[in-house]
Parts: C-alpha cells; structure tokens; sequence
RNA sequence: GGCCCCAUCGUCUAGUUAGGUCUAGGACAUCGGAUUUUCAUUCCGGUAACAGGGGUUCAAAUCCCCUUGGGGUCACCA
C-alpha cells in the first residue's frame, strides 16, 4: 500500500513555523516510504477566507523544498484540492449518514443547546447532547422540515462504545463515547464542519497516515466515529507534539509576538532581524513579519538547510549524536517512531547555529547569490548583474568568512558599499579612541602621510607598514589600528583590518582618513 | 471544571518498548583557557538534569500506583 499523507492547511496568510514542522514530519514520512505528500487546503470556513491568503503558505514550501504531489497548482487525480470546491462530497456523505441514521437532524436552537451546556456545567456534570429532536415523529419532522426550520445535523455518537486508537508517536489512546456530546456534522445552511469534511476528504483522497500536531488530538475520536459511520477504513495517526515558545511549554502563537520581544532567549534572534529588516525597509516591530512565521527567515536571509535542520531536530532525534541533516539525510533516516511525545520549544540559539553550519558548508558563488539581492533591496549595490560589483561583494564575503551566518549579514560589512560621507562612525569608540588620545590625530596623519607614499598596497604589505609604523613611533599596535579601522570603516572592530584596507583601496582609505581627522580635530577643539 | 496529553542539564535531546553496560551521553547556550592586531571562527576544559512520594525487584531514569507540575482542547472555527 503507497503511503500518502496530507498537509491540509487554512489559508491565514502566512506560514506557522510551528506547522511548517508538522509538515515537514509528514513530507518526510511520506518521501520515507516513497509514497506521496498531498496539499489539501481547508478553507471551508468562508468567511475567514482570503484569496491571497494561500500564497504565503506555498512560497513557504517551496523555498523550503517540500514539493507535493497532489493540490493547489499541481492538481491531481483527486481534484479539486480546495475544500470550498468539493462540496458536493460532503453533500452525498451528509445524505448517507442521513438516510443510515447514523446522523439526524437537530432542531434544537443554539441558545438551547448552550443554555444546556452550561447548566451541566454549574450542576458539574459532564454534558452530552439531548437528543431531544431523536424522539419527533416522522410526520413532525416533516412538518419542521416544511415550516423551513432550522436544523444542524449532528452524528449519533455511539455511547455504549469506545474508541482507541493506536497513535504512532502517543502509543494507545482511547475516550469514552458515553462522554462525548453529538458533534455537530452540518451547519443550518448545510455546509460542512471542518471534523466532518476532513474526514470525507482523508478517505476521498486515501490518506494512509494522518500526521499532525496534537492539539487535533481530541478531534481524533468523533473524526474515528465519523470514519465508521462512513464505512471507511480509517487511516493511522500519528499526533506530533506543537511546538512551542522558547523555554516554555505553551504552543507558539502569532498573538504572543510582544510577549516574545522581551523573552530573553529570543534575543539574539530579534536583535539580528530587527538589524537586517530595518535595513531592507521593512518594519521590524510590525506583526506582519515574526520569528513565528516562516518568511520571517526567508527575509533575513537564513537558508532552508538551517531552518530545515533545527525543525527536524524539534522533537526528533536519530541518536545520542547526530546534529545535521541535510533534507536529503532526513528524508531516509526519518520514522515516526523517533518522534518524542512531549512539547519542544523552538530554540533561537540552536537555530542560528545550524543556520551558521550550513551557511559554512554554501559554495561561494551561492553565497554570492544569496547575498546580491539583500544589497540591492537595501540599495546599498546599483546593479547585481554587473560584474565589477560582483567581484566587489564576492571578495567582501571571502573577507567577511563566518561572520556570514545568514545573508543580512552582509551589512555588517556595509563600509564597503557606503559612500565616504554616508559611512557612520561608531562614536563611542570614535571618541575613546581618536578624539581623546592626545597623540592619536598627530599620529593618524603621519600614518596617512605613509600609506599615501607605501609601494604597494596588498594586505601583507600594509601589514608590515603598519608594525613598522609603530616601532618607529614606539606606540603600541593597540593604540594604532583600532584607531585606523574606526576611520576607515567606522567601527570598533570587524575583520581583517588589512585584506579591509587592501579592498577598499587607497583612495578611498585616504579620503576616510582624511574626513576623520577632520572630525576629530573639530570635535577636539569644540 | 470535564476529557486528553506530557514530565531527563537553562534549552533541544540520547537512554524508557526487551530493568543492570548510566558515578546519566551528545548538541546549543553559559563560564574558563589556548589561538588571533580587534571581532568572529577554531581548539581544549568546566558548571549543569532523571519533579516528589510510595511500591515491585538482588537491582529502577527505565515497570506499577499516587501526588505535584506543565500543556492541549472543550463552537453551527480550522
């Protein structure tokens, strides 16, 4: 039997990373077992629906990789993959659980229903429906029916019987039907509820595994009921843990965004998005964009590897040891059965780390790639197809080497890309270091003086200038080169100073020099 | 509150199915040290956990029970 499994997301207009792991676990079980991974999308909650809602969540997949082989775009025999658009199939099950009387139609009003829910409660009873429209006769059916009243249909919970299920990554789980009320199947206006179409689409569409977070968990038994009323073979299940916020328990919500700011294990990674979308316009502290979000990684820059790489390892392990994977790895070493049980909270940490190891491992001419376009959008570079800017920003990432963890990076190394007078000095250092030293304006002009006449000016040679220069001076090279990278890069430290000066150039690092010292002197006699 | 789920270093986890090899392993973070003109990297090393209580057993992180704690979910949402 081919396994197929299904990712069946609402459109919300972005992607959870918390549910980009869950279907990152069902693609992989899927491509595991050489069987297929279908995209269905759950939009029968119209009113919630949103055209352009979808496209956030397929860019999420593809950048990632995920291919499916059946839904929206691709097709399929199963088609169409939109629940609004298979109506007629929830129609025809509603008939037969109808005409089987596995189902009946429930006069009832919601106030009523309600006002019975919570009467159970104060009484601390446990409620179940009243089923009080079961004991109508035929011909008082009829006569509501004709007087057009309104009913939802609700499934006849079997409450002599059990369900148990057998969970691949929760073992045997197992409710009491004699608990649980009549699920509503349909609502007054005949359309579908999401339990009820879920699981005429699942046996539609031969899903053999459904692979999902947990909090679907307690859906499982009236889905279970639902299946057998059907008659259909019901699929296994495998409920994966939410994942969680950072050092907590509690699912990942887009709600809880400001809450996160201040959580001091999302801090590094706040304090790298905030730097590198502010950079390419986009508003860092706006909802539209969060670390919860899928695309808040594409747009900083993070590769699919490391993002890949820590969602895998949320809740899965292969052994005592192995740390990366790449998709292709995951793809044969993942089973269902190493898929830990408890909530796993996103670790920010972790995932710059694995982002750092792959991003390591990237070919230079992708890192090339990769980097171009964050220039471009931060107008820092005029024309990424032109090939002297290429050599330019390709020897900046050689330069930069693993200060590069993910693309927006690149700006730290923006000194390359800026013109003189929009270059922005680090003051505090700037002031530390070359407007209070008395000697230090004396001695950056004489060393300007040097690196005017110096012979060549090749990293290795500005090396031995710079120590020679301060021998001669008897000054110490601490007193000397931080002083000189502050002028020409305007920051307290980065990398190599020399290859940086070799790159920019000598007439760009005398104007630097020479606009500094201005700065300097002007600010010291002020 | 009902139902259901979960419980090993700060975090992600190995070990639990078949109890001894676990004075509990790895990774991230953190702290020290080495390398480096700075920063980053790299390399060495350290701190750090079986929620508690009862059983069962020669032996329990592993099995059973209870307690506690955490979480999910309780719609004519998905």
């Amino acid at each position: 039997m081919t396994v197929r499994t299904r990712f069946a997301p609402s459109p919300t207009g972005y992607m959870h990373i918390g549910g980009m792991r869950t279907a990152l676990f069902c693609w992989l079980w899927a491509r595991h077992n050489r069987g297929q991974f279908i995209l269905r999308i759950d939009d029968t909650d119209q009113q919630r629906n949103i055209d352009a809602a979808l496209g956030p969540i397929l860019d999420a997949f593809r950048w990632l990789g995920l291919d499916w082989d059946e839904g929206p775009e691709v097709g399929g025999p199963h088609a169409p993959y939109f629940q609004s658009q298979r109506r007629h199939l929830y129609d025809a099950a509603l008939k037969q659980l109808l005409d089987s009387s596995r189902a009946y139609r429930d006069f009832e009003s919601p106030e009523e229903t309600q006002a019975q829910r919570e009467a159970a409660e104060k009484e601390k009873t446990v409620y179940i429906s009243s089923r009080a429209s079961l004991s109508l006769s035929e011909a008082e059916v009829q006569k509501l029916l004709a007087e057009g009243k309104p009913f939802v249909v609700r499934l006849l919970v079997p409450r002599a019987d059990k369900v148990v299920i057998n969970d691949h990554v929760r073992g045997q789980v197992e409710w009491d039907c004699s608990l649980m009320p009549d699920p509503v199947v349909a609502r007054s206006d005949g359309s579908p509820l999401y339990n009820f179409a879920t699981v005429v689409d699942d046996a539609a569409l031969d899903i053999t595994h459904v692979i999902r977070a947990e909090e679907h968990l307690p859906n499982t038994p009236i889905q279970v009921l639902l299946h057998r009323a059907l008659g259909n073979k019901t699929p296994e299940w495998a409920h994966i843990p939410y994942v969680a916020s950072p050092g907590s328990k509690e699912k990942m919500s887009k709600r809880k965004i400001s809450k996160y700011r201040t959580n001091p294990q999302f801090q590094k990674l706040f304090e790298l998005g905030d730097q590198v979308l502010s950079r390419m316009g986009i508003d860092p502290t706006s909802d539209a964009l969060s670390p919860v979000m899928v695309a808040y990684y594409k747009e900083m820059g993070f590769l699919p590897a490391g993002v890949l790489n820590a969602l895998v390892r949320l809740g899965w392990s292969l052994d005592d040891q192995a740390e990366f994977f790449t998709l292709d790895e995951m793809k044969r070493k993942f089973s269902l059965e190493r898929v830990i049980k408890s909530a796993a909270g996103l670790d920010p940490d972790k995932l710059l780390n694995f982002q750092a190891h792959w991003m390591s491992q990237l070919p230079a001419d992708e890192k090339l790639t990769g980097c171009l376009p964050f220039l471009k959008k931060a107008g820092l570079i005029e024309d990424e197809n032109d090939a002297a800017t290429q050599t330019l920003v390709a020897s900046v990432i050689e330069l930069a080497a693993d200060r590069i963890r993910v693309f927006g990076d690149i700006f730290q190394l923006d000194e390359f890309f800026v013109a003189d007078e929009d270059l922005k000095i680090d003051d505090k250092n700037f002031q530390k270091r070359v407007v209070k030293p008395e000697a230090a304006v004396d001695l950056l002009r004489d060393l300007r003086t040097q690196l005017a006449n110096a012979v060549s000016f090749d990293a290795a040679s500005l090396h031995d200038l710079l120590q020679a220069f301060a021998a001669e001076k008897q000054v110490k090279v601490g007193d000397v080169f931080p002083a000189l990278r502050l002028c020409v890069t305007g920051k307290a430290q980065g990398a190599d100073l020399f290859r940086s000066l070799e790159l920019l150039g000598r007439e760009c690092v005398i104007r630097r020099l020479d606009r500094s010292i201005g700065l300097a002197e002007s600010q010291r006699a002020s």
